[in-house]
DNA sequence: GTGAAAGCGCTAACAC
DNA sequence: GTGTTAGCGCTTTCAC
């Protein structure tokens, strides 16, 4: 006990060392996993470090080993079903391989660079980025700073950067596919306007699988963003009712605000009077009054994937950057 | 230039002192605000730094600080609209007040007294905890490395802990106000079983309230959670169609649930023949399948009153614990 | 397998 | 207002 009054729960290694009459080095192997250590040693110091309610101080572990195991991660709108579940199956992961998510959340473009700026200092081991803002000065800083950048939903392309993504190509194609199938004979694509997301793969593939099934196809531009932006797209579509179409949404929100608002506002019979498609598969769109067909993109397997390709870049930081496709798959309900 | 091929981007204070021509301890006060330095040094280091890409090492000022500016947020069900709404809210403003939040994401009671200890060991500045998780273990871990630790809708009554929570109360009563003022003559409260959380408040003050207005009342509990709970209490409601009650469910997922069964799988007219309203004001509220009446809680407030808090406990550690209580206002929309 | 010594990059007294 | 000196608590060669 003795001179032990220093300053609150800052039990030191040198404490413990001394309490198990070790030197501060052999509790350091003691904590550390896989450090040559004999077992006698190691619990006698894991004894005394347990009495004395010690615990390893990471950021000096951080400083010393010029890298900490927090991971970054920028997103936007995770007000919004799909990314809340993506980073809470994200977060998840990354702590589970034993990482430290230092979570940032964006509204424009312009704070991007200096929330990077934070990470930086931070020595992160690492950076994910799953958000609408191009982030290219983000990357050549991360390239510059040797900190590993993983973009997720982003088809940016750029060197040294590891990116993820759905399967948008065959997820468009699917939903022209299914449309065709419940045999509407007109198809509308309903996209939103921000430029460099998925989304537009998406439409591409659908509208050109459209034509390859040898059915007519027209787009729908809107500004306005999730659900507010299927509500935005109801007018143009009401006026297509004559071809009873089937239309696709770039995403879940777009799809259910636009369903929404035909069957509630409209009285508009789905899928009787024309087909409802959208993407990601959010929780709503299985709830009673959606009843949605749509893509789904597993939120789990995006995690892990991302999370691999971090550890990946971690260990051979000169790999060639890889561009991984995670599968989707159609998941019909009442709406086509 | 000469040496300057250190290991990859660790520009330390060294350099720029050196470049700058002045010692350490000047590019330390450059970027500490409030530091006595004259404008000149520093902009003049200021420069130096831009020239050599510097940016100062927040691990090492964490270490010698004994203190990071990193903030731990403890959720759980990031999945669910209201506390993505609010973790959105939260983690903005604590960047926007200078911390960095650390997220982790819990799925059961069980991993976070381990993932508080990841906390502990960064050296966090503070804890926030928004979970339905029964944190006492974590509180008294906390009070012992002292370390801030502020609780958001929780009920639990410990010492040195500060809380926060919606008017609970005061949302319970409008809520039986708003039902018994649209003519409903008996009552149900739909709530969910899970012991220690908030809503249990709203629901004690709804019937209390039902009781003074002079109308009948009945709780349906329900061990499901989320939509399905709403889901699972329809049977149940049904049962009592007969005197149109007015429904009050603890949270808008339980209330969207309930009569988006209701309304779309058995056909009940809803306000003609009976009147729900929910709690929380998430977006899928307005929508308008719902269109639904519920007790608004501003997650912006929430934030600033939470950070401000915590704030204020770094600032006087050894102050009383608070106890804020943040306002909620009836959003009135078609269901009741 | 273990200890001694030397830093990691920064800030905080303390002199000047 | 500025430089000097000591650490913050840990890991890590390097001897032994």
């Amino acid at each position: 006990m003795s001179v032990e009054s220093r300053k609150s729960g800052s039990v030191t290694s040198f404490d413990v060392a001394h309490k198990a009459g070790v030197s501060r080095s052999a509790v350091s192997r003691a904590f550390t996993p896989g450090s040559s250590i004999s077992e006698k040693t190691r619990s006698k110091i894991q004894k005394a470090a347990a009495e004395l309610g010690y615990r390893v101080n990471l950021v000096a572990r951080g400083l010393n080993k010029q890298r900490t195991d927090i991971v970054g991660v920028i997103v936007s709108a995770l007000n919004t079903p799909y990314r809340a579940g993506q980073i809470d199956a994200l977060t998840k992961q990354l702590v589970r391989e034993g990482f430290r998510p230092m979570l940032l959340c964006v509204d424009e473009d312009k704070d991007v660079e200096q929330l990077l700026s934070i990470l930086l200092n931070y020595q992160v081991s690492g950076v994910i980025i799953t958000s609408d803002a191009p982030p290219n000065a983000i990357c050549e800083e991360c390239a510059r700073m040797q900190v590993p950048l993983v973009l997720v939903h982003r088809t940016d392309q750029l060197p040294f950067v590891d990116r993820i993504n759905g399967d948008d190509i065959k997820g468009g194609r699917m939903a022209a596919e299914a449309l065709v199938k419940a045999g509407r004979q007109h198809l509308i694509a309903v996209r939103q306007e921000a430029p460099g997301f998925t989304g537009v793969v998406r439409i591409d593939a659908f509208l050109k699988r459209a034509d390859e099934l040898g059915v007519t196809s027209n787009t729908i531009t809107i500004s306005a963003v999730e659900y507010d932006g299927g509500v935005a797209a109801a007018p143009e579509v009401l006026n297509q009712l004559d071809v009873s179409p089937g239309v696709f949404c770039h995403s879940d929100l777009f799809a259910l605000g636009l369903l929404d608002t035909l069957r509630n506002k409209h009285s508009i019979r789905i899928p009787e009077q024309m087909s409802v498609i959208g993407y990601d598969d959010i929780p709503q769109a299985s709830w009673a009054f959606a009843d949605l067909t749509t893509i789904r993109q597993s939120p789990n397997r995006f995690a892990q994937v991302t999370v691999d390709l971090l550890k990946h870049r971690i260990k051979y930081p000169e790999s060639e950057p890889k561009n991984e496709i995670v599968d989707v798959t159609l998941v019909m309900r009442g709406s086509v």
